[in-house]
RNA sequence: GUCCCUAUCGUCUAGAGGCCUAGGACACAUCCCUUUCACGGAUGAGACACGGGUUCGACUCCCGUUGGGGACGCCA
């Protein structure tokens, strides 16, 4: 019977969560979900330099903007543990990691390195490709360690590694990787601080919290090969691996800070959804089995499986990450992408009617030009009287002779106007007469109308976007218009 | 430099020895729809890095070369 399935995401908490850091969420998450697993939440924040508690803040609500809820954890509101395999705070378990680095210590597995940072750096510039020491018989017993830690000596803990061996994981995503030993030297698992380091803290928290499988970057690959030597001498099982493939930037390097937006918190700024997010990064490095591109959260979850994951790097491409945002967005119900649309119209003060009616209207026609949220802001702007404005490609269809002619006929046409509103048939009919009334036609009848309305000569159909204003506010933008 | 990983259109990818005249998606081009801009629809251009094997037969398997990436921290 095989153990129950349980995989973890462990960041440390240094900043927002990366979106190469998300896609390693989204995959554990949806291969726990999958397997009717447990998906769990650690912090490794064991570099006290660098883990802030606001960053950890920000790491949880990047992670459940996505959705990815875990089961076991930090908890998100308290960011206390919660799970029979706590404490999920590497800070919080410390004596834990003592423990273990005790017995190392004792079975000669690991030993004292009093060596100062001067001396290690000369040790490397003298080209010694790792910093082993020199003579194994002057690695002092534990015993004699202990004494002259305790006599106020600092000193590092180096894990043993005998070396010569090959090491042999079956990946998950690659198949068979070898690892020989010499490719690390003997690596220190305790700082000369007491504070434990992440490839010693790593194997011993998979074990104890029994990870069965692990699924990280393949920059992890060379540490597989650390702790799975940790593994082995305490006696634990290892986890089956699996290393995913790196998301790259458009030079083909790493994806980091220098290629603009990285973080999940950036594209949820740049007004991306959550289910878009997930379902682009999911693609990089991963494919539907059907050839599906635009997967619901629904679907993602149902086709996900760690057959399909690919061992090669991909290249984040933001246009089709902004495709795929967009047909994520047109397919939202109108009153859902209103409530994600309402909060940035709020934050600019654009104030629109609420009806359901209206927004259905207006959504209806500003979707199809919405590709992210952050440019409903600039669609909706105009509507709103007081930042309607005459734009500069608007100027040129201004100076057009006939242009007055027009804007005198549809004022007319509004001012006879008997409801709030006109429909979208009631403004064919009026722009008929425009046309009449003014001897205008094509583009120079059109465009001086949507000018007048949103003061620009492009825009959405204007038999769509005039039952969206009202008559009052259709004669104030034509005084705008004629007096400028 | 050493070790490890990787290699199909510009980009994400499908392809598990004959189904491949290599399929899809984004982007691009053209056309249609449209009295604007989009949406949508149609069509087109565009790739198996190279060299050796193995095999009746290689995009697919093996080896090498080259390219790309990663790791070589008292970061994670």
């Amino acid at each position: 019977m095989a153990s129950p399935v349980r995989v973890r995401f462990a960041p440390s908490p240094t900043g927002y969560l990366h979106v190469g850091g998300a896609r390693t969420a989204l995959y554990n998450y949806l291969f726990a979900k999958k397997h009717g697993g447990h998906f769990i939440l650690r912090i490794e924040d064991t570099d006290q330099e660098r883990s802030t508690e606001e960053s950890l803040h920000m790491q949880i609500g990047d992670l459940q903007w996505l959705g990815l809820n875990w089961d076991e954890g930090v908890d998100p509101q308290t960011l206390k543990s919660k799970g029979d395999y706590g404490p999920y705070r590497q800070s919080e378990r410390l004596d834990i990691y003592k423990k273990y680095c005790d017995q190392l210590l004792d079975e000669g597995r690991a030993y004292f390195d009093f060596r100062t940072d001067e001396e290690l750096e000369a040790i490397k510039k003298a080209g010694d490709k790792f910093v082993r020491i020199p003579r194994p018989d002057s690695i002092p017993t534990a015993e004699d360690g202990r004494k002259r830690i305790a006599a106020g000596e600092r000193a590092a803990v180096r894990f043993k590694v005998d070396g010569g061996k090959d090491h042999v994981i079956e990946d998950l995503v690659r198949g068979e990787v070898r690892l020989p030993e010499d490719m690390v030297g003997d690596f220190v698992i305790l700082r000369s601080s007491g504070m434990p380091v992440y490839n010693f803290c790593c194997a011993i928290d998979d074990a104890l919290m029994k990870i069965t499988h692990v699924f990280r970057a393949e920059e992890h690959l060379s540490n597989t090969l650390r702790q799975k030597m940790i593994y082995e001498a305490l006696g634990f099982e290892t986890p089956r691996f699996g290393h995913l493939s790196l998301i790259l930037g458009k030079d083909k390097q790493k994806l980091s800070k220098r290629h603009g937006a990285t973080s999940c918190h950036q594209y949820k700024e740049l007004g991306y959804l959550p289910e878009a997010l997930n379902n682009f990064i999911a693609l990089l490095g991963w494919s539907s089995p059907k050839g599906d591109e635009y997967l619901t959260p629904e679907a993602l979850l149902e086709q996900f499986s760690i057959d399909r994951l690919n061992p090669s790097g991909a290249v984040f491409d933001d246009e089709k990450f902004k495709w795929l945002n967009a047909t994520h967005l047109r397919a939202l119900p109108h009153q859902e992408l209103w409530k994600r649309l309402k909060p940035w119209l709020d934050r600019e003060n654009i104030v629109l009617p609420e009806d359901e009616a209206w927004v259905d209207r207006a959504l209806e026609i500003f979707k199809t030009k919405m590709e992210t949220l952050a440019d409903g802001v600039e669609l909706f702007r105009p509507i709103d009287m007081k930042f309607f404005k005459i734009e500069e490609d608007a100027k040129e269809v201004l100076d057009w002779e006939d242009s007055n002619k027009v804007f005198t006929a549809w004022r007319e046409q509004v001012q006879g106007m008997t409801t709030d509103y006109m429909t979208g048939d009631e403004f064919a009919e009026a722009q008929n007469k425009v046309k009449d009334a003014a001897g205008v036609k094509g583009k120079h009848l059109f465009m001086p109308i949507r000018v007048a309305i949103i003061g620009k000569a492009h825009g959405a159909d204007l038999k769509m976007l005039v039952p969206l204003i009202t008559k009052e506010s259709l004669l104030e933008r034509l005084d705008k218009v004629e007096a400028r």
